[in-house]
DNA sequence: CCGAACTGGTTAAACGTTCAAGGATAGGTA
DNA sequence: TACCTATCCTTGAACGTTTAACCAGTTCGG
């Protein structure tokens, strides 16, 4: 579902092999899949699209529980515009606050709020049991170490090559 | 950074090992950049987002290069709303004719055009190498398989237990 | 046949993301 | 100091998705 047939491009580029041609079906199929169950689950019980709930936790883990927007954007993978939003709608549930940086005038601190931390607190076990649900609990132990090394030679190659408008490291 | 700290939860559900809790930031991070990587590759030379494209596909391998909205909401993994902005969209560009259902008058085919097929069979070298470039390219055969079979196990248990407001399938 | 329930598909509004632009501060370099 | 440029963050508009109705046609039980 990657192409339309023939088995090979007219620039002698390589299709897919019927083999990979399944994988990569079912690598869509699949992630589709464990994402929407995620995003659903949160959305459900904690009324957060994952992403807003990712920046909850990664808040939680920083000293003071504060970042800067630039490091949490970095941190979670995203452009420093979808972050400036993000935060906007966590700052209006109270879950996060912002604060200038006292050494850099141009800078904000995200920090996350007593409330913030409640909210997490209580949507964490839903969430953890959600993602063993779909992931973890279906995978034997060597699975589990494959996976991580497939992933990481995914990311490896996609990592940083700076593009595109806003920034200089990408989503 | 799925979870706040402490290794389990008051109710006595079970946290991410820390294999586990790495693991799933690689896959997160990894699945992220890749969707990145195609969509925006896809954005860039045919100026369509990736599940555009997969409809696209997916078209041009039914017969007669057409479907029942709901066959290739099914086949896609979308919500039927979704699949109707979408083909909307698709149809305002030309690739795509809606057509009604001689069988069911309810009933509403998607068709590819000549266009369509002229529009898919000339980003689709570029969308193959930049799948290949991203994934397959990077992983060993052996990868590749056990790639596979941890998706179908994913996958297995996500499937197809309804919920939610539009559907008996889900997304 | 009649009505209830279901199926197929669409729509409007709320929401989240991207894209492109812009304002403010910082860090050079002359 | 005066500039030029890079960095930090925000904004508004365009776009795509979700959600919750909604209408029309179909099916099934009496």
């Amino acid at each position: 579902m990657t192409t339309p047939s023939s088995p090979q491009g007219d620039d002698g580029s390589r299709w897919l092999s019927d083999e990979e041609q399944r994988v990569w079906q079912s690598y869509l199929h699949g992630t589709l899949l464990l994402e929407d169950h995620l995003d659903r689950q949160l959305q459900r019980d904690a009324g957060l699209p994952h992403i807003y709930y990712a920046l909850l936790v990664h808040l939680s883990h920083a000293p003071d529980m504060s970042l800067r927007m630039t490091e949490l954007a970095k941190g979670i993978k995203i452009t420093r515009s979808r972050l400036s939003h993000a935060i906007s709608r966590l700052e209006a549930s109270g879950w996060v606050r912002r604060e200038d940086c006292s050494s850099d005038r141009r800078g904000q601190l995200a920090c996350l709020t007593q409330s913030g931390l409640a909210k997490l607190r209580e949507s964490a076990p839903g969430h953890v049991a959600a993602v063993r649900q779909g992931l973890f609990d279906r995978l034997s132990p060597e699975q589990v170490v494959q996976l991580g090394e497939i992933m990481r030679a995914m990311t490896a190659g996609l990592e940083p090559e700076s593009r595109g408008a806003d920034l200089p490291w990408r989503r």
